[in-house]
DNA sequence: TTACTCTATCGTAATATTGCGATGTATTAA
DNA sequence: TTAATACATCGCAATATTACGATAGAGTAA
């Protein structure tokens, strides 16, 4: 079963698959990329930019909160979604250590 | 439920998607990492290093080929695995682009 | 106050993922 | 041939994810 033994693999390869997920799927690939553009930091902006329900989208927000790439704040009667710049930067740095770890043109195979 | 309305996003969304996913769990960022450092192109050597059950590892490993970023040659009674060096590549790329999309230091909230 | 807007959360359903034992398949070794 | 090895695949169970309608809560506007 989908158990997370999240002990038995490194800080590193935990917080990396942590990151990736917020990656690993299209509507929050769509969602980081509208806040990353700044062109929308509102929640209401993005449902009419996204083909799903204003829930399923909370959704989304909730668990890229979660992570800690995107934070919320409160400005009633809306709340402004942000990237999180620090974690945003320890994803490009963690996607780097570990993509250049393979230098393309050097196959085993 | 876990649709995936594939349509309703852009081939650059739903590739990143796809990418991220062969990170979005520290087994494969486990397997990922042995490979790019090549010191073990064979899934004895794999299932040797991981806390999970052959069968396990196999599955993971066909999740990871399906995706495209590593390949599986037969080599009997052995099968090499090795980082697929343009899709290692492709993800270098995609993600960069994501993640260059939004530079750190200019926040709006 | 009431009505309206915006967003979060609940409840539910469908599907996907993760994990492993057991089994299958192919090759090598004896 | 039989036995052993290496890996894939099957079948099942547990859990996670995704999606959305309905509802709740908080604020604004009238």
């Amino acid at each position: 079963m989908g158990l997370a033994k999240t002990d038995l693999f490194t800080n590193q390869q935990n917080r990396v698959a942590e990151l990736a997920k917020a990656f690993a799927h299209p509507a929050r690939v769509a969602i980081l990329q509208l806040l990353a553009d700044r062109k929308a930091c509102v929640c209401g902006d993005l449902v009419d930019e996204l083909p799903l329900a204003q829930a399923t989208v909370s959704q989304h927000l909730k668990e890229l909160k979660r992570i800690g790439i995107i934070k919320g704040d409160i400005d009633p009667p809306r709340v402004c979604y942000c990237i999180n710049e620090p974690v945003w930067d320890e994803a490009r740095q963690l996607f780097g250590q570990v993509l250049d770890t393979f230098m393309v043109g050097q196959g085993c195979c």
